[in-house]
DNA sequence: CGCTGGGTTGATGGCGATCAATCAATGTGG
DNA sequence: CCACATTGATTGATCGCCATCAACCCAGCG
C-alpha cells in the first residue's frame, strides 16, 4: 500500500466492486497517464466541451458542477480519491457539466482511445466501468432525493454520512475524523442553499454534538444520530453485481 | 412504423443514438419479452428487491421513486414510450428506487441473462446500452440543477420542455400538444414541493400564456419563452459519441 | 344523486434568501 | 514587525417563496 503508484488507486478503487485477475491489472498498469495537479475551483473538465480523454482523482476532492444563465451553480456530486470522475466523456458528445476542484486536486487523464482498446480485451473491465456510470447514477438519485425533500439540516448530515463512508472505506477517515477542503460556500453549492443558511444548518447540527467542523477538519462524533437525521442508508453505495459469466464470451464479429 | 410490434419500439430508441445493422436487430427481435400493464401509482419494479428482468416502456409513462422515512417520495425522472426504464437492475445488487406507473402504462421485461447473452454477441449493442445508462445520468443532473437552484416556476417549464422535447422526437407531440396523465400530486413529487405550489406555477405559466394544461392534455403555446424562463437547453438530450471501432474487436480470453 | 379524486383558492406561518456587519485567519508589502 | 487587504465564518434583521391547513369546486361514476 505505501507508495502506491497512482494507477493502482484506479485498481483498488475497481477491485471495491470485484476482484481483478492479474491479466486486468496489467492491462490497466500499462496505460499511459497524463498528471495534472488543479488548485481550488479550477476547472477538471470544462462543461460544453468534448474531451478526449477521461480522468480519475489520484489526490483530493473534486466535485461536478452545472452553471445557471444566473451565474448560479449547482453541485451534483463530491468525488473522492479513486474516483473515475469523468468516465461520462466516454459517451458523452458534449459535456453537460464541469468537473471541478474541491481544495488542490491531482487527477489522471487516459486517452479514451487507450482506454476503449484496454476494454476490448477485457470484457471484465467493460462490464465494471460501465458499473461505476450506473453506481454514480444512484447516488444522483439518493442526491435528487436530499436536494428536492429534506430540509438543508438533513441534507447536509446525509452529506456527511456519505463521505464519512466512502472516506472510511478508503481508510481515509480514521476515529471518523477527515480533511475536505471545502468551503461553506461549496456547501451552499451543493445543498442548494445559501451560504448564511449552511452556516446555520452546520451549528446546528454541531450544537446536537453530532459533529466538529473547524479548518477543514470534520469529525463525526456520533454517526449513529447523524444518520438518524439524515434518513441515510448505506445500501446505495455499495459495489453492484458481479460479470455474468456469458459477457465474457464475446464473439468477433 | 404502423403497427409496431413492442421490440421495434426499443429497436427505434436505441438507432435514435446509432444506426443498428441487421445482425443487432435480428438479436433483439430474437429477445423473449414478457409484458404486463400497469395502472397508476403501481410499482413496476420495487425498491430494495433484485429483479432478474430488466424492463422498457411499450406505452405510457413511468417515473422513478425514492421513498422517505416519513411517507413522502421523490420523483426523480419521468419516461416516456421507448425508455429502458430498468437497465440498472442489470448492475444494481439492489434498487435503489422503484419504477412506478404514472396512468396506465405498458412495459415489456427481459431477462438479464438472455440480455447479457446478446450483448456478448454485440459490441454495439452493449455500448448502446451502456450509453443509455450514461445519458440517464445526464438527464438526472439536469433534474438536480431544478431541484437545488431554480423556483418550482421555472423548474416546472424545464420539466415541461423536456418532456415536449422528447415526445416531438417520437412524433408523439404534434403541434406542441400532448397526453400525460401526470397527476399535480405526481408533479409535486417531481418538483419537491407541494400539491398547492405546483397549481399556482402551473396557474402562473398559463396567465403568462405559456400552455394549456387541462385534463391531462399539454399544449405549449410558446415554447421559446417557456425555454426561456426554464433556462432550458436540450443537449443533454442529445445522443453521445458512436462507438469507436476498436470496442469491436473483442478479444476471447 | 352522493361519493370520490383531483383541481383551485384563501389565510397564515416558517424555512431559507438576501443584505449587511463583524470577526478570525492568513497573506502581502513596506 | 506592523498597516492593510483578502478570504471565509459567523451573526442579526428583514423579506419572500413555499408549506400547511382548510374550504370549495368540479367531473366522473357507481
Amino acid at each position: 500500500m505505501s507508495k502506491a503508484k497512482p494507477i493502482d488507486i484506479l485498481i483498488a478503487s475497481l477491485e471495491q466492486i470485484e476482484p481483478l485477475d492479474q491479466q486486468d491489472r496489467d492491462l490497466l498498469a500499462g496505460l499511459d497517464l497524463r498528471f495534472r495537479r488543479f488548485s481550488a475551483n479550477n476547472e477538471i473538465v470544462r462543461s460544453r466541451t468534448s474531451p478526449g480523454e477521461s480522468c480519475f482523482i489520484v489526490a483530493g476532492f473534486a466535485a461536478r458542477a452545472q452553471y445557471l444563465a444566473d451565474g448560479g451553480r449547482q453541485l451534483d456530486q463530491i468525488h473522492v480519491i479513486g474516483d473515475f470522475v469523468d468516465l461520462h466523456s466516454l459517451h458523452l458528445r458534449q459535456m453537460d457539466h464541469s468537473v471541478i476542484a474541491i481544495g488542490p486536486c491531482d487527477v489522471a487523464f487516459i486517452r479514451h482511445d487507450e482506454l476503449v482498446s484496454t476494454m476490448a480485451h477485457s470484457p471484465r473491465l467493460t462490464w465494471l466501468l460501465w458499473q461505476l456510470t450506473v453506481l454514480d447514477g444512484a447516488v444522483a438519485r439518493t442526491w435528487m432525493t436530499c436536494l428536492g425533500r429534506r430540509r438543508a439540516e438533513a441534507a447536509l448530515a446525509h452529506l456527511i454520512c456519505e463521505l464519512l463512508t466512502r472516506l472510511r472505506r478508503l481508510g481515509a477517515a480514521p476515529s471518523n475524523r477527515f480533511h475536505i477542503p471545502a468551503t461553506q460556500t461549496d456547501l451552499a453549492d451543493m445543498l442548494g442553499v445559501s451560504t448564511v443558511h449552511v452556516n446555520r444548518s452546520l451549528a446546528e447540527l454541531r450544537a446536537r454534538r453530532l459533529l466538529t467542523w473547524s479548518r477543514h477538519e470534520v469529525h463525526v462524533l456520533d454517526f449513529e444520530r447523524l444518520a438518524l437525521i439524515a434518513d441515510f442508508d448505506n445500501s446505495y453505495l455499495e459495489p453492484g453485481n458481479p460479470m455474468p459469466k456469458y459477457f465474457q464470451q464475446f464473439v468477433t464479429s
